[in-house]
DNA sequence: AAAATAACGCAATTAGGTTGCGTTTAGTTC
DNA sequence: GAACTAAACGCAACCTAATTGCGTTATTTT
């Protein structure tokens, strides 16, 4: 289950556990990841009012990924997009989600879709698994009617 | 099972039944998607030497893919990258393999896992789904070592 | 509080992907 | 199979996402 950020978490807090630094923004950006199921760079600029360089988001998001605390989603639009690790399923290597996720072909929102399972993880001879995903991909309800 | 251009393939005819010109360049390409498990621009590029200019390549995939021949397999690392359809599974408007695709962080290569299997695809309210994939990533055996 | 380290913003650059248009090739009709 | 139509092709230019370098500012460490 995706925790909520009125669960009042100290994000700062957080960021220290992880070796981030804790700068206004990077607090702010861990808060909105509790907040959206995934996120692109663009999505994050728009949060933000344009007030973020966009080289400050990629390195927040690069430096968040390499810390463990968000993992790349695949989708089939080129756009990188992060998604909140949580501690059942991922660890610093190996990121997973047991539910599939439906990215809209239009607006590019991400929903989880609890009722599709992803497979459990097992190690296969000459593959060094880092990440499994479970990607629908279509319109959402305010889509596809456009 | 993917079908291997050892059994002796009309590519032209199979072109023809899709609606797609049967051009020189279209017929090897085609051929191309027979023997490998999935394919990137880049990668066409230079199966082809660099001599086919990068437009057609582009608009060949549009045109295959609105004919329901190849679609599309998301990644993380922000590279259209196709696949072959296979009439078991592949309908003009869903698509999906019964099995996960492994991604290679390093070298892009794709493989299939057969061992790992796709849920069904179920029909949920508010969503219009037009393809599943199960993604796998990491390091295949060559780049592990680095 | 001072020194060391990391984040930030700006400008410039790279790279994947797209568009317009004139030319060539494939498909169609007689 | 010659003439016509439609689509594919190549080139140049363009767009947008992502990356790099570097001087400045903020954070962390001691």
């Amino acid at each position: 289950m995706k925790i909520k950020n009125d669960d009042n978490l100290d994000f700062a807090l957080i960021l220290a556990n992880h070796g981030v630094s804790k700068t206004k923004f990077r607090i702010h950006l861990l808060n909105l990841f509790y907040d959206k199921e995934s996120l692109t760079v663009k999505e994050v600029m728009n949060k933000f009012s344009n007030l973020i360089n966009k080289v400050t988001i990629y390195r927040a998001l690069v430096s968040f990924e390499e810390k463990g605390l968000i993992h790349k989603v695949p989708s089939s639009n080129n756009l990188i997009r992060y998604s909140l690790c949580n501690a059942d399923e991922c660890s610093a290597s190996l990121h997973k989600h047991n539910h599939g996720h439906f990215i809209c072909n239009n607006c590019n929102q991400t929903f989880c879709l609890e009722n599709y399972k992803s497979p459990d993880i097992m190690p296969i001879d000459g593959f060094f698994i880092n990440s499994l995903n479970l990607i629908l991909e279509g319109y959402c309800k305010d889509c596809h009617l456009h």
